[in-house]
Parts: structure tokens; sequence; C-alpha cells
DNA sequence: TTGAAAGCGGTACCAG
DNA sequence: CTGGTACCGCTTTCAA
């Protein structure tokens, strides 16, 4: 807890002297830097947080809201929260956590007070009542989805669109004219961004290859096993050869399992391709599967860029940030056996 | 963004004035505390953070470290996060998040800098390096679960032993000599410090009741469907027909959907206490079960208190503050059939 | 290459 | 009940 005064006097020199060595913000004599250095380390010394905040410019710190739903899975937003936090810190900011009414009136508060440098926006609703206080707040805001109004803000997500369209066309290209959608529960269509986002564009690519497209959401929560065992029988009676996973990991393992129990192989009775997968599929699954996935590490760092850039005297001009999706094979796509 | 100074013009008072009629440290008449309301709201004035930290004794911020280690249940764990944020806010306070490395190295950064007023820990592990940490630092630091060496620590947790304790007992006086615990992943035995706690008290209150006591884990994460329907398997078999359950949402179902396989009702033919229950039973079960639970609030909320306590001139005396178990009947427990 | 000093925006003590 | 003002610890401009 010694302070810049202490560190001046222990290294002989003056106090501006000592924030120069150590910001670099002006040549200091190498001499007098190494003198300073070891002052530094003998008294422990660390620059208080909020003198810094007050007489610089910044903060160091990023505020992240997340209402934390319910119905919102909580490992992969575990993992955004996590990726989110080492791309701050990566950066030289900290996380400052805003959760449940927080997540709104939180916002204000911390703009209004100065205490955060920007903030960023997770689990975003397609019409996310964040949209319309980030346009009212000064502090610099990023959002991590894309909701449906999202006109001047900036936005990073994967590219859901495109991720949906390459999962239909690597499936139609081989061989398969019937295609299945198993999707996210109920409520994420109502309340999250990105699950209509994957569905309009599975039906838009279907139709536009003029392939039969099937929808089955993955049931509410208590249901979802029944819910999920009854869409894969549709899908086998109908005689759907292609599909295409936008869930859960349960949901994934309860897939394969019925298959299995209904004595298809993948790929050579059903070709499957898993899109914005975000957990570890090649460690979870017992069986390989293509996939898309969804990499929170990707997203939370170019938001932590485009949060820095937009405290620059230039902000960034690009508002909508997607990212182009990437395919993972893993042999669960065959050509369409012959009918 | 305006500033103190600006108030008190608008307000027609001096800059001492609107800091006390906004704190109520001082007496301020009914007059100019409306007027220099009335300012602040016209400018939409709120005190700049830094200034705050750096004038003021307190930053209004606490630390929240959490590993977010892999092998910590995503949805529990979001919980605490959730409740520690809300019981802070309750407080005037916010969290700033510590996660991964930062977890260790983060503490002496925001304890060395005065970024936060004291630190919780979460994810509290046996033998956790955060331990050694916080007695080295000068910012209080309270743990929300009990380490193995807790000596001198401020630590909040559930009783985990007398929730265990009051399991056995429950089922003994029912009249089951036979018992059973179906616990958490093997993991977790290793790595966290509550499992291990459950574990032991369960045995030495089997012991102390003179009653039969097995135990299974919930195996690793893979295969824990097949580790939990043998376990049952061998439960049933061996005559077991008290059953404790300290797991996760998912390992229940299994438990549930396995009994009722072979035939077991509940609590006919096996009574069932689920202990350290995090979720809500009452609404994801599908049978009525017993719980002890684990409440994050109520831990959370007491972190809280305990921390500003630290923060006064008379810090907690108490340093291990065990919540008391509380049993919420529902049915599960009868007693045992005549053998 | 270095030092002195003016803020940054509050808090809280000292006067009145 | 209210005003003036000395800090809090650092950054940065101005001078040397």
């Amino acid at each position: 807890m010694a302070n810049i005064t202490e560190v001046a006097e222990a290294a002989g020199v003056s106090i501006s002297t000592v924030s120069y060595a150590l910001s670099g913000k002006r040549p200091v004599s190498m001499d007098t830097r190494l003198r300073v250095q070891a002052a530094v380390r003998e008294l422990g010394y660390s620059p208080n947080a909020g003198a810094r905040m007050l007489a610089g410019r910044r903060t160091q710190i990023f505020a992240l809201t997340e209402p934390l739903r319910s119905d919102s899975h909580a490992p992969t937003h575990m993992s955004f929260v996590l990726a989110a936090s080492v791309a701050a810190r990566r950066h030289d900011y900290d996380i400052l956590l805003l959760t449940d009414e927080q997540a709104s009136a939180g916002m204000s508060r911390v703009a209004a007070s100065g205490l955060v440098d920007a903030i960023l926006v997770l689990d975003v609703g397609a019409h996310d009542e964040r949209v319309g206080l980030s346009r009212q707040i000064d502090t610099p805001t990023i959002f991590i989805g894309v909701p449906d109004d999202h006109e001047g803000l900036v936005c990073v997500d994967l590219d859901f669109e495109a991720a949906a369209a390459l999962a239909v066309d690597t499936l139609v290209d081989a061989g398969h004219r019937s295609l299945g959608l198993i999707g996210q529960p109920v409520v994420a269509y109502e309340k999250s961004n990105f699950p209509p986002r994957v569905r309009r564009a599975y039906e838009a690519s279907a139709t536009r290859r003029e392939a039969d497209a099937r929808f089955f959401s993955s049931g509410d929560r208590a249901s979802s096993a029944d819910a999920v065992r009854a869409a894969v029988d549709d899908l086998i009676d109908s005689g759907v050869t292609g599909l295409v996973l936008h869930a859960a990991d349960d949901v994934h393992l309860m897939v394969l399992a019925r298959l299995a129990e209904r004595g298809r192989r993948i790929p050579d009775d059903m070709s499957v391709i898993s899109v914005g997968t975000s957990f570890d599929a090649a460690a979870l699954l017992p069986v390989g599967i293509d996939v898309i996935p969804l990499i929170p590490e990707a997203s939370c760092e170019l938001a932590v860029e485009l949060a820095l850039q937009s405290l620059s005297p230039e902000p960034p001009e690009v508002k909508l940030h997607l990212i182009a999706p990437t395919y993972l094979s893993r042999g669960s796509v065959a050509p369409a056996p012959r009918s």
C-alpha cells in the first residue's frame, strides 16, 4: 500500500519521473529507470486504482451485462463469461459484473458514474431493452449477439446464417434432399436472438437448394427427452437423411442414442452436422460428428478489441461484425443412399 | 456526466452541502435538500466513481474470485455468482470478476491497487492456493466454502456435516438400518471442499447410529449414466432402503428413473433424501423428494455482511460461519419395511 | 532528461 | 445549518 510519493523518495527522484518511468510515456534514462523499478519492487508498489481513474482518462474496467436468465444454457454462458474475462485481461482490463435487474439499471449507473470504459452485452435477446439504453448513454457498448433492431449498434457474433447455410449446402451437395433440424428449446426462439437466425437461414437455404426441410425444437425443459425422441422418430419415418443439430450437449446425446436404438448408423443411414456448437464436441460425443462451432473466445476477443477501438479517437466504422463459420469434418456426412 | 460543482451551482449551494445532502452524513435543511435533489435529477448527476474511491475510504466494489474449473457444476456455480451479485447490490456494492489464472494473481493485483474493498472466494478447493494468498494481503477476504486449512480465515457455508447427519438420523429414526449415498463425480472429492465433508459426516453418522452405509460416486462425466444405474442396482440388490443423494439434477433424474425401472416405489420400497440440493427440486423432479437444500442466497448474503463487517472498526470475531441445514419434507421418507 | 505544480471530482474537517 | 478548503494519489502540462 505504498504510494507514488514514497517510491519517488526511495528512488531519489520526483513523482512525475516515477510516473513516466512506469508508463513509458516519456523517455527516462536507463539509470533512473532502474532505480525506480527497484524502489517499486522493494515497496511492493502498485498504483492506486481510484487515483488512476480520476487522473487518467481510463478506468481499465469493462462492464459485462448478463441477465442470467434461467432459460440460457449455463455451461455455454460460463464459457462466454470466461472468454470475455480472459480477453479483457489480455488488454489489462477487468470485468465488472452486471446481472439481473442491474443488467439494465446497472448499465445506466456505471455509465453515469464513469466506473467503466465500455460495456459488453451478453445474452442478447431479439428484443432487448439494453438496445434502447445503449443509445442513451455515452459509454461505448458492444453487443455479443445481434438483436433484431441493431441500427447503429456495434455487434459481434458468429455468422449463424452462414453457418446454417453451410450445413445445408454440405448436406445437399452430398445428395441429401430431405433435411431435418433439431433446434433449441421452444422459449429460446422467443427470447434469444440466434436460434431464429439459424432456423430462418436453414429454411431459406433449403428452399434455395430445393430440398425438403423439417424443423423440431428440443422441447421445453421437463419433457425434452420425450420431445427429442419423438423428433428423431418423425425424421426417420419421413425419410430424412440429412440432420442438422443446433442444440445443447445433452440433446446431442439423446439424438445419437435414439438413432442407435432405431438401428440407424452415422453416416451410412443418417448424415449429421452440429451447428453453433459451443461445447467441446470431440471430447463429449461418443461418435464423431461434423461441427460448425461457436467459439466464445473468438467473439469475446473481437468484442474487447472493438471496445478498445471505441475508446480511441477513431471509433470502429463497421457496426456489424459477423465471424465466418468454420467447418470441422469428423466423418459424419456421407453421400445420400440411392433411393 | 455533470460533476458536483455544476450541481452546487445549479442548486445555489456549496459543494460540501451537495455532498452532505446526498450522503446524509450531516443534517441539511429540508429546503436545500430538495433544491439539491432537483438539481441532481435535472443534470442527471452521479458521483464520479474514481473520485469517490480516492477521496472516500471505500471503492464500493467486491472482487469475486472463481477459478471456473471445468469440473464445477455450471448451473450451481451461476446461482452463486448471481446470489453474490444480488447480495452485493443490496448493500450498494458491485462485483468485479476474477476468473482463471487471475483467481489468484488477480487477488494480489486488486488488493495492491486498492480496487476493491473486500474479496469473496468461490469454488473453494480443499487445498486452495487462495488460502495462503489471503493471509498475505490486507484486503478482507471471505471464503464461501471451507478449505481444510481454514485457521484464521473467515468462512461461510452450509453446515454440510450437519446436513448429512440430519439425513442419516432421519432415515435411521424411520427404521432404516441399511443406507446408501450417491454422491458427486469422482474428481469433486479430490478438488472441491464440500463433497468429502458430506461423505465423511454421512459415514460417521451411520457408524454412530450403527447403520450400514454404502457409498457411490456419480461417476466421471462421460459414464455417469452407467455409473448411476450400476449404483442404484447395487443398492437395491444389497437391501438398502434409505438413500441419500448429494448430486446434480440430472443424477437425481437418473436415480429416479432406474428405481422406477426396477419397480421400486418411493417411499414404499425406498426412502430418499436429497442433501445440499442446489436446484429447485420441487420444480424439476417428477416425484416429491425430501430435500436439505443448499441455498446460495443465504451463503452469499451472509458473506457480504461479513465482508462489510470486516471493513468496520470491529471485524467479525467468529471465523467459521456454518449455516444450519433446513429440512423440507415432501413425503419421500417412510418407515422401513418389516424384514 | 528531469522537476514543479495544476488539476481530476469527490469527502470530511474546521470555521462560522 | 452551511461554506471554505485541505487532502486522496496519480497523470500530464509547463518550465528548466
